[in-house]
DNA sequence: GCGTAATTGCAACGCTGTTGCAACTTCTGA
DNA sequence: TCAGAAGTTGCAACAGCGTTGCAATTACGC
């Protein structure tokens, strides 16, 4: 299920050159990694994946780049419900927030944009006096195709 | 922040007798300290309930029991967007689903429910195809105290 | 180019959660 | 009521994700 490419490739690199943060060799292939997934990726995923561009690359660096990435707001966590371990998945920060839907059967992951949580998000910054900066929905149950299959593998 | 109290006590207990799950005294113990908490807990923080209660009571036990509810649908877990450290939290199923927001400054959690969310289910349930079986929404950002308030502790 | 401050890689570690297994407990049904 | 099968417990060892300390290396403003 690829993701909208609504960002532009090198964006990431501007955005933490501009906040003053210093630009490696690692940084660069491990933000390209995660700039150009069509899918979430864990943690080992993006190592994996900057490795074939830059075999040295070790996995604490992957780490301390999502960390940064996440400090500044660029990158969003997921963690999909646990579904298979207790893996992290990361995708960057998007325009407009989107709901995950994970399928408990299948594993299948579906991307949901709506208006009405934009309008949920304005009810809660007025009648919770909370300023938001980052949301998470995930929603665990069946697939269109899943739906309908007997046997029930849930574990959430 | 207490939790509205919901559910009689013994509930959990009731509900697995009723689906013909074992009962043992370490496990009506932990499910004991669950329906009682006034705050999401931990599973560190079960385990030490549990064994002011019975002090035999091993954590592999609390995870096997959360285990256990979790796939019968009787808890939900959260991360509270892993704020501090990798644990997840664990609170009853609530008979109408609440989000959670959690303060990236000093902490606090609140619960919310809105008619606006249900009606957000109701349209992943009919554009999606999607049977939902459990939710979970997670929103960080400033609480009402912590909002106008200059250090930034961000770390989401 | 120089120097300082930030970043990297490596090794060791910490913490959450899981698994294998023998001893024990629950619960059914005779 | 109690014997036996099936399920559960505690212990120890393990697995995986993520972090930390530190010396060597690199970025970048001057
Ligand atoms: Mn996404
Ligand atoms: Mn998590
Ligand atoms: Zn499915
Ligand atoms: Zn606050």
């Amino acid at each position: 299920m690829p993701l909208p490419q609504t960002e532009a490739p090198g964006r990431l690199v501007a955005e933490l050159l501009s906040r003053g943060v210093r630009m490696t060799r690692q940084r660069r292939t491990i933000l390209s990694v995660i700039e150009t997934a069509s899918q979430h990726l864990d943690a080992a995923q993006i190592l994996r994946r900057a490795r074939k561009l830059d075999p040295g690359i070790d996995r604490v660096t992957v780490y301390r780049t999502i960390r940064l990435l996440k400090r500044h707001g660029l990158v969003d966590e997921l963690d999909l419900l646990h579904l298979e371990g207790e893996k992290h998945y990361y995708e960057r920060h998007p325009q407009r927030d989107h709901l995950h839907m994970a399928c408990v059967r299948c594993g299948k992951i579906l991307e949901f944009e709506s208006d009405l949580f934009e309008r949920l998000k304005g009810q809660i910054q007025r009648d919770c006096q909370f300023h938001i900066l980052v949301t998470r929905v995930e929603i665990g149950g069946y697939c269109a195709k899943c739906r309908g299959n007997s046997t029930d593998l849930r574990s959430v």
